[in-house]
RNA sequence: CGGGGUGUAGCGCAGCCCGGUUAGCGCGCGUCGUUCGGGACGACGAGGCCGGGAGUUCAAAUCUCCCCACCCCGACCA
C-alpha cells in the first residue's frame, strides 16, 4: 500500500485526485483551470494518439491543421452552435503590450484593439467549414475525411485534471460528404472505431448509443457516444461522433455539383476524443495501490529491478538481466531496467507499483544461484518465483493476460453494476445506493428529462443502439415508451 | 458563478482564538557509515519574505479588508 494514500472507499474524488499528482501524470498549473501533463502522462497520450491516428489514417482519413483563432463573426453563424459554446469562450481582444504609464510592469496597449475580436477555438467547426467552402466545389471533391490533433479551450467553472480542464488536447474529425446516407456511415463508422479502441486498447467497456437531444453536441442533428462506467458507478462520455446534416454546410454555404449538374449542401460528421480519455483510463483500472495501466497502453511494459549487496552481486546481475531485457524487447515489449543504487528495491517495488508499470521482475542472488526470477503482475499482485530460462515468453503471456484480466473485470463490473428499474421508487435508491447504468422507459420527452436530472442529478448517457423493442411505461411519468434507455449519473 | 473550507520548508501538518524569544514536528532532501528478496538504521546538516497586497499596532504567521490559488457542495459543461 502506497503512503499516504486515500483509498477508493474513503473518498473516490480524493482518491482520483491524488492518484494523478503522485503518479505523476500531471498537476495544476500557474494558469486557472489549466493542467500541465508531466512525462509520465503524456507518454500515455502518445501512446493513445498514435494507435488512434494510425486507426484513422487506416480508415481514409488524413490529418491537417487548422487556427487556434477564430473570427467571433464565424460563431453567429449556426445559431444552436454559437448558443452552445458562447458561455464559455475566451476572447482575444488585442495584439499589443506595452509598459505600463508609471513604469512598472506592462499593460494592455488600448490602441491595439482588434477591429473583430478572436475566440480560442472550443471546437473547430466554423473556421473548417469556412475553408471548406474553397475547397469542394464537385462531387468529385467528396469525400473530404480530415482529422486534426489540437488544443481547445472551454471556461470551465469548475476543473479537474484530465477529467474537465480549461485547455485540453483532442483530435477533432471533420468529413464532408455526397449523401446523407454516406455521412451516417461515417458517424457510425467512427463511433465503432472509438468503441473498439476502448475496448481493446484501453480495457473499457463501452456503451454504444445516441446521445438524447438535451445532451447533443450544439448544432448537430444526432450525436452517437461511448459511455464508460466507472468505479464509483459514475458514467463517463468517452468518445462522441456527430452527424451534422447540413447544418454547417447550410451556414458556411458550401454547395457542390452533383453527378445530376445540380447545386447541393454538402453531408457533415464531426468526432472527437480528448485527453480526458486519460481520466477514463485512471478511473476504471486503478486500485488503492495506486494506477493501473493497460500493458497495450504503458509506455513501460516490463521493469527489472536487481538485488544485491555488493558491486560483484550487481555486475552479475545486470549481466543477466540485460540478457533477459534484450530477450523482451526482441518480441517488442518495453523494458526498463532500473540498477539505480540511489533507491532500495523495495522502494523500487512501491514505486512502480504506484506508477502502474504492469510487470516486473525482480532478480537477486537466490535467483542466480537456483536460475530463476522473481514475477509480479501489477493487475492481480500476484508474484511467482519462474525458471529464468523461459521468462521472456511468460512475460509476453502475462502482459495479455492481463490486458484481457483489466477488460473482463471492467465488463463484469459494469454488469454487475447495470440495473432494469421499472419504478421511480427504485430508481432513486439505485442511484443514492450504488449508482450505476440505470436501464430505465422514458417518454421520449425534453420535459420529464429535464425533471429527472433536477429530481436526482441523473441524465440519460445514451440512447442504446442494440437495444430490443420493447413496450412499456416511462419511469417517471408513466407515459408510453418504445424502449428503455441508460441513466446514470455522470462526470 | 453562488455557498462552505483550506493556504506555514519539496510533501503532510502544529502554532493563529488570547499579537510579544531565534516559527516548530513528521516525511522527504544532502554528507558519512552500516544495510539491500516489499517504501532500512544511526550521526551530522541544508532548507521558510508563514499564498499576495493594503491596513491596525511600539510589535502581525496570529487582528481587519481586498485579491489569488486549491478542495468540497450546487448551477453550467466533454
Amino acid at each position: 500500500m502506497a503512503k499516504n494514500f486515500t483509498t477508493r472507499k474513503e473518498n473516490y474524488a480524493q482518491w482520483y485526485n491524488e492518484l494523478v499528482i503522485k503518479a505523476d501524470l500531471a498537476e495544476n498549473s500557474a494558469v486557472r483551470g489549466c493542467m500541465v501533463i508531466k512525462p509520465n502522462g503524456y507518454a500515455i497520450w502518445e501512446k493513445m494518439q498514435s494507435v488512434l491516428d494510425r486507426m484513422f489514417k487506416e480508415t481514409g482519413h488524413v490529418n491537417a491543421y487548422f487556427p487556434l483563432f477564430i473570427p467571433k463573426s464565424f460563431f453567429s453563424r449556426e445559431a444552436d452552435h454559437v448558443e452552445g459554446f458562447a458561455k464559455e469562450c475566451a476572447v482575444v481582444t488585442h495584439y499589443r503590450l506595452k509598459s505600463a504609464p508609471d513604469g512598472k510592469g506592462i499593460v494592455v496597449d488600448n490602441d491595439a484593439r482588434l477591429e473583430e475580436e478572436l475566440i480560442i477555438r472550443p471546437t473547430s467547426e466554423t473556421i473548417i467549414w469556412d475553408t471548406y467552402k474553397n475547397w469542394i466545389q464537385s462531387y468529385r471533391d467528396l469525400p473530404l475525411l480530415i482529422n486534426q490533433w489540437a488544443n481547445v479551450v472551454r471556461w470551465e467553472m469548475r476543473t479537474r485534471l484530465f477529467l474537465r480542464t480549461a485547455e485540453f488536447l483532442w483530435q477533432e474529425g471533420h468529413t464532408a460528404h455526397e449523401t446523407k446516407k454516406e455521412a451516417l456511415e461515417e458517424t457510425e463508422k467512427i463511433l465503432a472505431l472509438y468503441a473498439g479502441f476502448a475496448e481493446q486498447w484501453m480495457a473499457i467497456p463501452v456503451l454504444r448509443g445516441l446521445k438524447s437531444p438535451n445532451e447533443r453536441f450544439a448544432g448537430a442533428v444526432e450525436t452517437y457516444c461511448i459511455e464508460a462506467l466507472m468505479q464509483d458507478g459514475k458514467a463517463l462520455q468517452a468518445g462522441t461522433s456527430h452527424f451534422l446534416g447540413q447544418n454547417f454546410a447550410k451556414a458556411f454555404d458550401v454547395k457542390f455539383l452533383t453527378r445530376e449538374n445540380k447545386q447541393e449542401y454538402v453531408w457533415a460528421t464531426s468526432w472527437g476524443v480528448s485527453t480526458r480519455l486519460m481520466g477514463a483510463l485512471i478511473m476504471a483500472h486503478s486500485d488503492d495501490h495506486g494506477l493501473v495501466i493497460p500493458p497495450k497502453l504503458a509506455h513501460t511494459q516490463v521493469v527489472i529491478v536487481p538485488i544485491y549487496k555488493n558491486k560483484e552481486q550487481l555486475d552479475q546481475i545486470s549481466g543477466k538481466a540485460l540478457q533477459i531485457k534484450e530477450a523482451l524487447q526482441a518480441k517488442g515489449i518495453t523494458v526498463k531496467y532500473d540498477d539505480r543504487d540511489t533507491h532500495k528495491p523495495g522502494w523500487k517495488f512501491s514505486e512502480y507499483e504506484f506508477k502502474g508499470v504492469p510487470v516486473r521482475l525482480a532478480l537477486g542472488p537466490r535467483d542466480m544461484e537456483n536460475n530463476t526470477i522473481e514475477i509480479a503482475r501489477r493487475d492481480t499482485l500476484e508474484k511467482q518465483i519462474r525458471p529464468a530460462g523461459t521468462i521472456a515468453g511468460e512475460v509476453e503471456r502475462v502482459l495479455e493476460d492481463i490486458q484481457k484480466n483489466l477488460y473482463t473485470k471492467a465488463l463484469a463490473f459494469r454488469e454487475a453494476n447495470s440495473h432494469k428499474v421499472d419504478s421511480w421508487e427504485a430508481f432513486k435508491n439505485i442511484l443514492d445506493d450504488k449508482g450505476g447504468f440505470i436501464y430505465a422507459h422514458w417518454d421520449g420527452t425534453a420535459e420529464t428529462e429535464q425533471k429527472i436530472k433536477e429530481e436526482t442529478r441523473a441524465t440519460i448517457r445514451v440512447i442504446p443502439l442494440d437495444a430490443e423493442p420493447e413496450e412499456g411505461k416511462c419511469v417517471y411519468s408513466g407515459k408510453p415508451s418504445a424502449g428503455r434507455v441508460v441513466f446514470a449519473r455522470a462526470y
